[in-house]
RNA sequence: GGCGACGUAGCCAAGUGGUUAAGGCGGGGGUCUGCAAAACCCCUAUACACCGGUUCGAAUCCGGUCGUCGCCUCCA
């Protein structure tokens, strides 16, 4: 297996230090919903870790929350109610959004707020060796005593220095000094230090959450390409001077950022699209493979189009592994697929070449399936790659039977559709089987085209006809309908 | 200004030195069907931004040009 290591910019062999991996992922500030770049952000790493898991590796993985920073304490003022109080709300809306999208839960999702004293122990540690001093009841780290400062990012101090201005407190002693904990202004949520009242800085809980939760050297930290300066290479800073370890991450992974238009999306711009309002229109899964079409360290450019076209993919996967498999004769082979999807995995986690692989499976199936072969064994197949690692769900239809002869089935996401409305459908779809046996086309297609206007698509097969909800139609249109040509139930 | 990334068919997007340039969506034709839908078959890039170079050979390496984006301040 090859990572694109972004501390060395180029793949490396994956070789974990110890018998389970390491992984610790930037979480969110909850300040406001969730976007589409960090679906994307948390999509990638959730296939990452369901690949390694995939290839038999142990996996702690580990993600924080930043319940208290600066723009928490802003909004939370706006609206008039407990920073907490919102970090709270926000926090549950994040982990709605990940179930929503299949996210497998991280191991530990430790809070800022609830880890203040493994914090001051290293903010401590760093003052007693020197990298960082107190000053007007704040806490700097001193850049310029780590030889290493700007390894990640690739970039030296003077020629930040020379770029643009680093803003600078007057009390910090170089302008490129960082918070690690920030003195609290009057009314700001505190703790108490030995430094006095005041709140980490937002660098320093990742280094102690690391640090308690997975040790002093870790194997994977990921995050988004934004997060790369300043916050990962202050990360490095912190822990590499806390420990005297190095390196404290081995391989560092950063998904692109996903644009809006010409820019980037993100909560400072306010371009955003926001998980809960693209699930109204998508599929969790349609989300995932828009996602996961292009490789991650690539820029993704949100658009209507490539959803609805991920819309469309996913439907095709979900129609190839549902199809009934009434082949006989010996079962269609899927190990060369499986063979191909594990190495374009293996490259880098490329997830668009491995999409590519199950779409062809997905076609092998359809070929064989009408040729006449077996083709159970190659449909599981297809969907244990695609729910075990891609993480779709992939749901395999399942039609109820409302007669003999009609097959109903709800692909409407967490639709349970109504008997009053599953009675009327089957109705209409009763009197258009006795039109077409009657060979009364024109009203035949007409119940047809009106249901599926209403939602219900409808497709004759030899085993009867099938029908799909796209969505729930009101019983009312069903109703009006049933007036409008004259039957009763 | 410094650092970095990208520019592949109508759209999205893999491929990063060598047979006919993946895959998805869309479009055209056909098979099936009463008609559809689904599925299947065929077609849909005259060399991959442009210019120059290295090489027996480049979309793939090097240099330049143009364009787009990201980071350098909070951000997945």
């Amino acid at each position: 297996m090859r990572v694109y290591n972004t501390l060395f910019r180029k793949k490396e062999e994956f070789l974990p230090q110890g018998d389970e991996v390491k992984m610790y992922v930037c979480g969110v500030t909850p300040y406001d919903d969730s976007h589409i770049g960090h679906a994307m952000s948390y999509v990638i790493f959730d296939v990452i870790r369901r690949y390694l898991k995939f290839r038999d590796y142990k996996v702690k993985y580990v993600q924080n929350v930043t319940d208290i920073d600066d723009k928490i304490i802003d909004r939370a003022n706006q609206r008039d109610i407990p920073p907490a109080e919102l970090a709270k709300k926000f926090t549950d809306s994040y982990f709605e959004d990940m179930d929503a999208l299949n996210i497998e839960r991280a191991d530990v999702y430790p809070k800022a707020t609830g880890e203040i004293a493994k914090i001051i122990e290293v903010i401590q540690g760093l003052i007693d060796k020197g990298f960082a001093y107190p000053a007007d009841g704040s806490v700097y780290f001193r850049v310029r005593k780590d030889p290493d400062y700007g390894k990640l990012s690739h970039r030296s101090l003077d020629a930040m220095m020379a770029g643009e201005c680093a803003i600078g407190s007057e009390e910090k002693e170089d302008p490129m000094d960082f918070a690690l904990w920030k003195a609290s202004k009057p009314g700001e949520p505190f703790w108490e230090s030995p430094w006095g009242e005041g709140r980490p800085g937002w660098h320093i809980e990742c280094s102690a959450m690391s640090l308690k939760y997975l040790g002093e050297q870790i194997d994977i930290h990921g995050g988004g390409q934004d997060l790369i300066f300043p916050h990962h290479e202050n990360e490095i800073a912190q822990s590499e001077s806390f420990t005297g370890k190095k390196p404290f991450v081995k391989y560092w992974l950063h998904n692109g950022l996903v644009q809006l238009g010409e820019d980037k999306m993100s909560k400072s711009l306010g371009n955003l699209v926001t998980i809960k309002q693209a699930l109204t229109k998508y599929s969790p899964d349609a989300i995932r493979i828009f996602i996961l079409n292009s490789h991650y360290r690539s820029p993704l450019k949100y658009s209507e189009e490539g959803l609805e076209a991920a819309v469309k993919a996913a439907e095709r996967l979900r129609r190839a592994v549902s199809r009934d498999d009434s082949g006989s004769g010996e079962a269609f082979d899927a190990e060369s697929y499986r063979k191909q999807f594990i190495e374009a995995m293996d490259d880098d986690f490329n997830t668009a070449q491995a999409l590519a692989v199950l779409f062809d499976l997905a076609s092998a199936i359809n070929q064989a399936g009408d040729a006449g072969v077996s083709i159970g064994q190659a449909q599981g197949t297809l969907v244990s790659l695609a729910r075990e690692v891609l993480g779709l769900k992939l749901p395999r239809t399942t039609y109820l039977e409302l007669t003999e002869r009609i097959l109903i089935r709800d692909t409407v996401k967490a639709t349970v559709i109504p008997d009053t409305v599953n009675k009327r459908v089957s109705r209409l779809i009763e009197e258009r089987l006795k039109c077409r046996e009657e060979k009364k086309w024109q009203r035949a297609d007409e119940i047809r085209k009106k249901l599926d206007e209403l939602g219900v698509v409808l497709e004759d097969t030899k085993a009867g006809t099938r029908a799909a909800y796209k969505r729930a139609p009101s019983v009312e249109s069903l109703d009006s309908f049933l007036k409008e040509l004259g039957i009763t139930l």
